[in-house]
DNA sequence: CTGATTATGTCCACTGAGCGGACATGTTGT
DNA sequence: ACAACATGTCCGCTCAGTGGACATAATCAG
């Protein structure tokens, strides 16, 4: 996807960042920021090396690679006063970890994308690690954006989805009316259910956090093999789920 | 100061956020954001609008006044994965704060400049307010930019003050004749002590922290009113950050 | 309540910061 | 050794970004 003629500096600053946030610790070079963005290479170098003089950006120089940088952890650091959300989250997500053996996860909404901001792997031998801190997906794509998505009031979830065509991406199995029926069954339940969607034999259940306002917030997220999610645990998770996503939902 | 002619977006960028991450709590307006980073005021409503739209900053509705916004905490944690140094700290400064009864402080070396990224209030009910969490010097400025100053390779430090004119915005207290002195003073005892320049009665004492090549990173620092700063006192004090942060220099 | 002061939002003619295809050079993998 | 991939830089071009000016709104002092 081309960033279109007049993309500000800044919405570009945006993609730069956010591309970097998600990408995995070894960080990534200025090609595949380039082709994640779709930011001609020669643009993005500037980019990077203008941002990099702000501290905004790191580049390994040994690798090549480049990471976020320092003044972002600084800058976060003063902006979690007012933002911070896990708080009382890791001790939720380290005892769902260990009474399940599953990893847990918490996830943010942040606009029209979900955002992995915690998480506590657990003790079981056999794990999916699709999910980490910082990946981002849109609203409808894994078990938390399934969620939030399902519980985001009815003309917004309706609209989003009618406007949005998440099969390039992320394939047929989401398409609007595979969407349109897996949020049906995400109310129904109470959590989604993610059968493999995104790497086959990686599954995952969700449930929402709401805000003081009763709007969904973030999202607890449970992730593992396939075999041990069986149509006899699955409740047994998502009640576990539903439970302490209801903790977090009277202590925000 | 104003931005001169050919500053760069991003350049500008920088200067907005690090000016909002160092305004308190209660967030800035349009216009003293112009004012602070010397750009006119719609350059910096179009910046902030621009910003806002990503994430970068958030305005409350209410007071029309500017924050850090949700974007930079989110990206913030996740480079805390690379540049978090406060994990250990803390404890460090709730220690400190509770056997002297003075507030204590952690700052960071960010370039030529320091940034405060925790504190822990002392019990004594006279407080300074001086420093707080987000809040940036120049190096030399402030107990800890003093002591992070003084421990720079001496060339570095000479080349630092020859080029470096303090008085404009710091007062004649900042003269590069009284920051020598106080740089050798500094490395005579090991420790800065800063005698209310920055705001007359508040005192404060700061050691380094240095990283595992020898160079230093951080420092801690203890302030209060002058008259809790006693000739007796303030070599106990200064024995105490010097154990604390030789403590830490160990663990990093 | 009024006038002064301060703040904000927007306009738009102007221009230089930012652009990206092309080329040169370096690195890596087979 | 060669192909493939990656990076760094150039520079003519152009439109994103600029900021003084103006209108409007909000706040404050008397």
């Amino acid at each position: 996807m081309q960033a279109p003629l007049g993309t500000s500096v800044i919405a570009k600053v945006g993609l730069v960042l956010r591309t970097l946030g998600t990408t995995d610790t070894a960080g990534a070079t200025t090609s595949a920021v380039a082709r994640d963005t779709g930011l001609p290479r020669p643009t993005t170098h500037r980019l990077l090396t203008d941002l990099a003089d702000q501290g905004f950006v790191d580049r390994n120089a040994d690798t090549g690679r480049w990471h976020l940088g320092p003044e972002l952890y600084l800058l976060g650091t003063v902006a979690a006063a007012r933002y911070d959300v896990t708080g009382h989250v890791r001790d939720v997500l380290a005892d769902l970890a260990e009474q399940t053996g599953e990893s847990a996860y918490f996830s943010v909404l942040r606009g029209r994308e979900t955002v992995c901001l915690a998480e506590c792997e657990g003790s079981f031998p056999l794990r999916s690690h699709v999910l980490y801190e910082g990946i981002r997906f849109p609203l409808g794509v894994a078990s938390a954006g399934l969620a939030l998505l399902a519980h985001l009031p009815g003309s917004e979830a309706r609209d989003y989805i009618a406007a949005t065509d998440l099969t390039t991406r992320w394939g047929r199995s989401h398409s609007r009316h595979a969407l349109r029926s897996r949020v049906s069954a995400t109310l129904e339940r109470g959590y989604s259910v993610n059968p493999g969607l995104l790497v086959e034999g990686s599954w995952g259940l969700a449930a929402v956090v709401f805000d003081r306002a009763g709007r969904p917030r973030s999202a607890l997220t449970l992730t593992g093999v396939r075999s041990r999610f069986t149509d006899e645990r699955i409740p047994t998770l998502g009640r576990m789920l539903l439970d302490r996503a209801h903790l977090l939902s009277r202590h925000g």
